[in-house]
DNA sequence: CTCCGATCCTGATGGC
DNA sequence: TGCCATCAGGATCGGA
């Protein structure tokens, strides 16, 4: 569920009850995640003061001085703050107690996501190959023609892959695509430049107001303050096969590309 | 290098 | 109401 909107959303909500606190300890009822939870993770993080919340792409980063805990949502990960004495539900598999009697709160019924420690974050092999932000920097229009160059594969993939760009998964990339009229299934390599100006602008564009909205909840997305968000009414392509296109009332497409979804609509996308 | 399919796991949904 | 098949927001891995 969680893409960058939904990551940034959490990353807001979680920041102020847990920036400059102190970390009393951490406890794991269910360490299998993506990744096994470390054995010795409760001792690396015990006492330790989390300076900032920070994120990178769909990844969440507490840092402090020594380092930073990544945490990543998964499919269906959310992050909450709770009292500590808040009774635990089942797949409320982690918590991140700390000084004061709050608690951070993982909860993750599909177990994709992961909790890692790592002393230098920028450099984890999570982390290091992937691609820009797309709310920093200038528009990345230009950096995306250049990187879909020779490539055959539909754009709808290449906005989802996080080593060409940061943090867009499948919601947010149809949603760019309607903004900027490119067919989702179209050869990535062979879009004009143009095209790739106005798509750099439509994600950056989906992406604030995504997060303005607070994230999409599907299913039970829950921002890190518990609301949830209100994006999905707003959205104008994804999950509305054969409804009216918001632009022309064509009736909007969905069909399988690879393993997951594409919506469209088949008369304003090319 | 690039691309594609399989894969981890559980819950929601829709058809019959 | 129940059962079963299908699908889901991610990202890595292995093989072609």
């Amino acid at each position: 569920m969680p893409e960058l909107p939904e990551v940034e959303t959490t990353r807001r909500g979680i920041e102020p009850f847990v920036a400059g606190r102190v970390v009393r300890e951490l406890r794991v009822r269910e360490h299998r995640l993506r990744w096994p939870i470390a054995k010795d993770l409760a001792r690396t993080l015990a006492g330790l003061r989390i300076d900032s919340v920070a994120r990178r792409g769909k990844y969440l980063l507490l840092e402090s001085r020594r380092g930073a805990l990544i945490i990543h949502l998964g499919m269906s990960g959310s992050l909450r703050v709770v009292d500590a004495s808040e009774k635990p539900e089942t797949f409320d598999h982690v918590d991140l107690v700390l000084e004061g009697g709050n608690c951070l709160r993982l909860r993750d019924p599909r177990r994709f996501g992961c909790v890692l420690w790592s002393t230098d974050p920028a450099h984890h092999p999570l982390l290091r190959h992937l691609g820009p932000e797309p709310l920093e920097g200038s528009s990345q229009g230009a950096y995306l023609f250049r990187k879909s160059r020779g490539r055959v594969r539909a754009i709808r993939d290449l906005l989802i892959d996080g080593r060409i760009i940061a943090g867009i998964g499948n919601i947010y990339a149809n949603e760019a695509l309607f903004a900027a009229g490119i067919d989702p299934r179209r050869a990535a390599g062979r879009i004009s430049r143009a095209r790739y100006a106005r798509l750099g602008d439509a994600i950056r564009e989906t992406l604030r107001e995504a997060i303005e909205a607070g994230g999409t909840t599907l299913r039970d997305f829950r921002g890190g303050d518990g609301r949830p968000g209100y994006f999905q009414q707003s959205l104008k392509v994804y999950g509305r096969r054969n409804a009216p296109c918001p632009r022309c009332h064509t009736p909007l497409r969905g069909q399988s590309v690879g393993a997951r979804s594409v919506f469209f609509c088949p008369r304003c996308q090319s």
